[in-house]
DNA sequence: CGTATGACTTTTA
DNA sequence: GTAAAAGCCATAC
């Protein structure tokens, strides 16, 4: 549990910084979900903030929390990471009983987590 | 404080 | 179906 913010926060804004809160939306995306950078980063206010989500996970470490794998990009395909990383993601999601075909997710609407806005 | 960079999205051709 | 360009904004140096 968190602190609990001030009511006069504008949202509940986990950290000072901006990777804080993606790590926190990303953290709440449960097991065989998946969300795209887009509404992560419009659930943070504006959709073009989309490549920061990307820098925020870049800068995950190994073996953070944060479900980092469960971020895909727009229309269920893999981002653009080191073809090293698109292939452990989609292994990983694999695992989380997903379906990833030629660096796409299969059904992907279907299984998109929605509740971040 | 200014410059450079980047795991993206969307539109247009 | 693929290709290219513009937009945008936080973090790092």
């Amino acid at each position: 549990m968190r602190s609990a913010p001030e009511p006069g926060s504008p949202q509940r804004i986990v950290g000072p910084g901006f990777h804080a809160r993606v790590h926190a939306l990303v953290a709440t995306v449960p097991p065989g979900f998946v969300t795209t950078y887009g509404d992560v980063a419009k659930a943070l206010g504006s959709r073009n903030v989309a490549r920061h989500v990307g820098f925020a996970m870049a800068a995950l470490p190994p073996g953070s929390d944060v479900p980092w794998w469960r971020v895909v990009a727009a229309g269920g395909r893999l981002a653009m990471a080191s073809a090293l990383v698109q292939r452990e993601q989609g292994k990983r999601l694999r695992a989380e009983g997903l379906v990833v075909k030629n660096g796409r997710v299969v059904g992907f609407a279907a299984m998109r987590f929605l509740g971040l806005g």
